[in-house]
RNA sequence: GUCUCCUUCGUCUAGGGGCCUAGGACACCGCCCUUUCACGGCGGCAACACGGGUUCGAAUCCCGUAGGAGACGCCA
């Protein structure tokens, strides 16, 4: 399977369509499991709604993912004049025609058709009656596709696919602006580029007639087809914002791991077995086209989110802070990184995202700057006073502490006062942290420092003191 | 409307005639562990769209029906 070529072909004209990152990854697996190529090709012929930024950011996407390509990208916009080239020798070969028809007399006629409940296609009026020409009117090149026998597609996912030539109608290749259409410069650009496999959207599938007519006009090689189901929100609609996330650059934004979402994304729609967790090494070498499945899937934020979770405690302690550092707004110094560092284990296993994560480590470097309302419930004076006492046993401690003497002296305590332990613990953490949720208290004081600590305690006491209940 | 494609638990899927009283994962619900939460462990709920064939035997093959999606542009 060398000599594989694929590419993926963007519009750079919005953010990247989480779907279309999902086209991407599956063209980069296939190139890189056969040892081919994965290029890119910018379709940015719609120059209204293209932008550098739009580009710019789709290689940034990729380049999270750690998505490479192999040759410099090609932008379409470039290519205009080699697209307008191949249109004029297919009018000179005979496989194409000027065609004098207006828009207005297209489109009322369409509109005649589709009136008497007919389905409109060109009607070829300026096919074989010859060059009508009309001084006052710019022609548009069109196609002469095969008017009888069928085409059947092998195609790689969706099995034979036949269609009959009576379906297809005589495309535009050239518009009237002199402009090519997509049809034209996608086959052109394929076949220059020297694509093998072209792997994208099942939205494309019928296109692949008409696009396959080009090809056989021209009489170039037609490369292998492969049509992958679209993406579905959750309730089966077309995936948008409104499902949360449609574009990739929020997922980075929500804190999800580039290896979580490629992960995610592979197992939306392909399979290996019962296998879950997937690493990039694993997908290239089990990559299949065959495996991929026929119908469209719909995308879940619940498992990217659970498989999120697995790779933020699979990641090394370092390298998740400096990946959450941007996430915090604001530099670490080295005592506070040293801090953070220390308590990593105990945060990474309860966070489901980057975002989760970094606001969890504010406990060890900020001192709560207010208290949940659920507090209120283990600030009774009981147990103010019973934390007066914990502030006695820090104090005792000032020498060193650690998080196992700590532990048994407040156990100790809580048995001597007959009082059960969670009752000093969930006071100890609304005042370490404001809230009832945390890592055990015993490893944040051991982390923060008993000073810190007390401080932290006092000034619960005092605010539930101030105002009671 | 016409053409094309699709249809297994709520979701992602395994399955390619007997291994299926349909397996795994997420979600959900219990229980255990436990200073809270989470992790972990154990268990539970839950699906072959429907109707006909073919066959000794069908989730698997064929034909219909229904539902869903996509394409029908001088958009990409």
């Amino acid at each position: 399977m060398a000599g594989v070529r694929v590419r993926f072909a963007p519009s750079p004209t919005g953010a990247l369509h989480i779907g279309s990152v999902r086209t991407a990854l599956f063209n980069w697996l296939y190139a890189r499991h056969c040892g081919g190529q994965f290029l890119l090709r910018i379709e940015d012929t719609d120059k209204e709604r293209s932008t550098k930024e739009n580009t710019e950011a789709i290689f940034k996407i990729l380049r999270w993912l750690r998505i490479d390509w192999d040759e410099e990208p090609v932008t379409q916009s470039e290519r205009i004049d080699r697209h307008r080239e191949v249109a004029l020798e297919l009018l000179k070969s005979g496989n194409a025609y000027y065609c004098y028809c207006t828009q207005e007399e297209l489109a009322q006629k369409k509109e005649i058709t589709i009136k008497a409940g007919g389905s409109y296609s060109y009607d070829r009026k300026c096919r074989d009656t010859g060059m009508q020409h009309r001084p006052d009117t710019k022609p548009v090149i069109r196609l002469k596709t095969q008017i009888t026998g069928t085409t059947t597609v092998n195609d790689m996912i969706q099995g034979d696919v036949t269609i009959d030539h009576s379906r297809l109608d005589d495309l535009v290749l050239l518009r009237s602006d002199g402009s090519p259409t997509y049809m034209l410069s996608v086959v052109v650009d394929d076949h220059d580029m020297g694509i093998t496999h072209v792997i994208r959207g099942d939205d494309h599938l019928t296109n692949t007639f008409r696009q396959i007519q080009i090809y056989k006009a021209c009489n170039w090689r037609i490369p292998q087809f492969g049509h992958i189901p679209l993406i579905y929100g959750p309730d089966g609609a077309k995936l948008s914002k409104r499902h949360g996330a449609a574009s990739a650059n929020d997922y980075y934004s929500l804190g999800y791991l580039p290896s979580a979402l490629l992960n995610y994304l592979v197992r939306l729609g392909w399979s290996h077995g019962d296998d879950e967790i997937i690493s990039r090494e694993q997908a290239i070498e089990w990559f299949d086209l065959t495996n991929v499945g026929k119908s469209p899937s719909r995308f879940d934020m619940a498992k990217l989110q659970n498989l999120n979770s697995h790779y933020i405690r699979q990641m090394a302690n370092d390298s998740l802070l400096d990946y959450m550092e941007p996430f915090l707004g604001l530099q670490l110094d080295e005592d506070k990184r040293g801090k953070i560092l220390r308590g990593m284990n105990s945060l990474k296993e309860r966070a489901k995202t980057i975002v989760d994560l970094a606001n969890s480590s504010k406990i060890y470097t900020e001192s709560p700057v207010a208290y949940a309302s659920e507090c209120a419930k283990y600030a009774t004076s009981k147990h103010l006073e019973l934390l007066r006492a914990v502030c006695e046993i820090l104090g005792s401690h000032s020498s060193q502490i650690t998080e196992e003497s700590l532990q048994q002296d407040i156990r100790d305590m809580a048995a001597a006062a007959g009082i059960k332990l969670v009752e000093i613990a969930q006071a100890l953490r609304g005042a370490l942290c404001g809230r009832l949720v945390s890592p055990s208290v015993f490893e944040i004081i051991a982390i923060i420092g008993w000073q810190e600590a007390t401080k932290r305690i006092e000034n619960y006491i005092r605010h539930f003191n101030v105002t009671p209940r």
